[in-house]
DNA sequence: GTCTATATTCCGATAGAC
DNA sequence: GTCTATCGGAATATAGAC
């Protein structure tokens, strides 16, 4: 891992961790052995990093959803559920929630970003939820975009609310998604 | 209102607006034309201020239950779907999804009380649901706290999210939420 | 690319006058 | 209760040596 994606990693742990407002480039200057000038010279702003930070998370996602293309909608839909999963279990929060909360404080350039991936997100999930419909895989009513934007929030705000409910909040929240997607017989 | 409930109430809106690391006693100065040594008067620190903060909300949720206690559930539901309503008109966001995205930033005063707050709401849209079933005027196949969870979880991060995604995202997700209580005839 | 050193600004908090 | 004045610290950012 270079350097530069070496302060893209932190900077994306802290944000997801504790939020963009509360960490600064003192603190991955500690983590990562670098002084913070240094960390200047890869991004001049910390709204660069912010911007490189989504930008990361972008081709993630683009790199996700080229490698279960082939799969099932309910592969594809594990997958995606797969990865907040992960975020749950480091405590942290999705970018998404954790930007938006504090998005009247963020540059237009890190603004412009974020609604940039919450529409890969969202268009994503819609995808596999046509498809997984058109073949009886999944059951639902509403609108496919609709049916996306309900379990989106559910996990968003399911990775932060469940940092103050103790228990498997989060497990519920995942296996009530599936549940209700699956086809009555 | 006194000079204290005035700073609460601009503590608040800048939480809620901006995030709790965002905003500073020179903003609230700035509000309400008093220096920021005399916020300190009232509260010693950015904590206190903090955990009176979230009491606030605490008292206006009780105060609101008892209001509606004797209305149906659906008028009942209809009240706490409002209050996100009104968040979303000002595009603000829930001080638990805010102050969530901040947690581990946040003295223990202050986790404890958006502990307690969460529980309080959790546990108010519970009640509503379990007897809306009984009544027949809610269906739901999952438990009551589950149902409640998916709605809260919902309604947090659509504030959030919306930020993002311009159009009618909030009033689908909170017709989609009404829609599926529905019972079928 | 990374460093030292520094500029500038802002923050939370306190002391003490009124 | 509110003010002026100030402390100590931390933040982003820049200049220039290596």
């Amino acid at each position: 891992m270079t350097t530069k994606e070496n302060i893209i990693d932190k900077a994306d742990q802290f944000i997801r961790d504790k939020g963009y407002n509360a960490f600064s480039f003192k603190d991955i200057s500690n983590d990562i052995g670098i002084k913070t000038a240094s960390i200047h010279y890869h991004f001049p702003t910390k709204s660069d990093l912010g911007v490189a930070t989504i930008k990361e998370h972008i081709a993630r996602c683009e790199a996700l959803k080229k490698k279960v293309a082939n799969e099932s909608p309910l592969v594809r839909l594990q997958a995606f559920l797969e990865v907040q999963t992960q975020i749950k279990k480091e405590n942290k929060v999705c970018i998404v929630g954790s930007l938006a909360t504090d998005l009247n404080t963020l540059d237009n350039s890190i603004k412009t970003e974020l609604q940039k991936f919450a529409q890969i997100v969202i268009n994503w999930l819609t995808e596999i939820l046509i498809e997984g419909k058109e073949l009886n895989q999944f059951a639902y009513e509403m609108l496919p975009r609709t049916k996306a934007i309900m379990i989106i929030t559910n996990m968003v705000a399911i990775v932060q609310l469940s940092r103050l409910t103790s228990g498997d909040d989060f497990e519920l929240v995942k296996e009530t998604i599936l549940t209700e997607l699956r086809p009555k017989k």
